[in-house]
DNA sequence: ATATAATATGACTACAAAGTCACATTATTT
DNA sequence: AAATAATGTGACTTTGTAGTCATATTATAT
């Protein structure tokens, strides 16, 4: 977290600051990042810079801190009535919600990114730590209740489930961008009520299902 | 790819270089690897070295060649009947030879992940250029000869179950080895089993099904 | 034995990075 | 106004990198 110093700044020049961050992380795989091109493009002095942050891994912890709490602000604000909705209503709110936050937030999303799909696992330790455990548990605790309310097939696995839904709601925004237009939002509609149709149905043809 | 010089060595020293190459690709993401490390590992000169590759991605590329054709032997040969399988036996055997391929090549695993799994994507596209969609081709075939022969739900869409296929055939194996012991095979017969089980019929309960 | 071609070498260049530090500048307090 | 504290600075150090090249060694052909 950033030391004193930073916080003391006036806002203009933290803001300054985190833009030139977020642009460089979005922009380059972590072990590429460069203090120096941050620096430039604040245009602060070095010195300053190692005067508000321990480090460059502060300075990213601090960033990702800020992402995830824009990401948590958006879908709170898009989700509001999660108490009266089903799982799989819930489900759906929460996959297009993901979709509107990258469009709305790219950088963000793209630094959450190079850091989720990142190889660099002592990085992602260290800086998520608990984090996605935090999101498989809030996909277990959403399927227990689900199960209790016979929405849910008690026959699946919850934690491996959690595990799969907590990869979903990530790959399936990247697969989104990667092949459609993220402007035209009956197009994403379509997408995510096609992905729920396989989670809840599963992709057999029904006759074999008995089956097995 | 290699030089004529590389080809024209002794196998043992060509073995020593690929070896070296392997570990060290293995463990770091390409932007941190070291081809001064690995003509240390290797024990040759750096001269020599760039006498064998053009550069570190000629290396790179060659020896993600050979972890990709060393998988492809390793799945052929633990599929040899899949004409007589139908989809969903294809599917698990997959998943079952994908466990064990990481299990006996870990190291060959890591660098895939360490590409596939990594967010440089200018990288990724040079070194695979096509095997993305070679692996979602792959699926989208197999889909459409499941539903032609009534295995699988007309309904799904093809393109998109054909790249959760994939995300899923990745992602499966490193949930198995975070949370299981590799050696245990009835355990992952167990697992492949209940990821098959919600791919098969989803997760929704099913009187609940027809409701939308 | 001699000449020629192929291969091996490691010091060297050029570069970029993170982080430091002695000193300069600006605010704050006395 | 003087003294003290806080903040700003950029040249510098250390460390690492990829890739080169003149020269040495070895193998092959004549």
């Amino acid at each position: 977290m950033p030391k004193q110093t930073f916080c003391n700044l006036a806002a203009e020049k933290q803001q300054r600051i985190i833009k030139a961050a977020v642009d460089e992380f979005a922009a380059h795989p972590y072990l590429k990042t460069s203090i120096n091109r941050i620096v430039e493009q604040a245009d602060i002095s070095k010195g300053s810079f190692y005067q508000y942050f321990k480090n460059k891994k502060d300075l990213y912890k601090f960033i990702i801190d800020q992402a995830s709490e824009a990401k948590m602000k958006f879908l709170g604000k898009k989700i509001n009535n999660y108490q009266k909705l089903n799982f799989f209503e819930l489900l759906r709110k929460l996959f297009t919600a993901g979709i509107q936050f990258k469009k709305e937030y790219p950088l963000y999303s793209e630094i959450g990114d190079q850091l989720l799909s990142g190889n660099n696992e002592k990085l992602k330790e260290e800086v998520y730590s608990e984090s996605r455990p935090k999101s498989n548990e809030f996909f277990e605790k959403l399927l227990e209740k689900a199960i209790q309310q016979g929405e849910v097939d008690p026959e699946i696995d919850i934690k491996f489930t959690a595990f799969m839904l907590t990869d979903f709601s990530i790959s399936i925004v990247n697969y989104f961008f990667e092949h459609n237009d993220p402007n035209d939002l009956d197009q994403i509609m379509d997408y995510v009520d096609k992905m729920l149709y396989i989670i809840k149905n599963g992709m057999a043809e029904e006759d074999k299902d008995a089956a097995n």
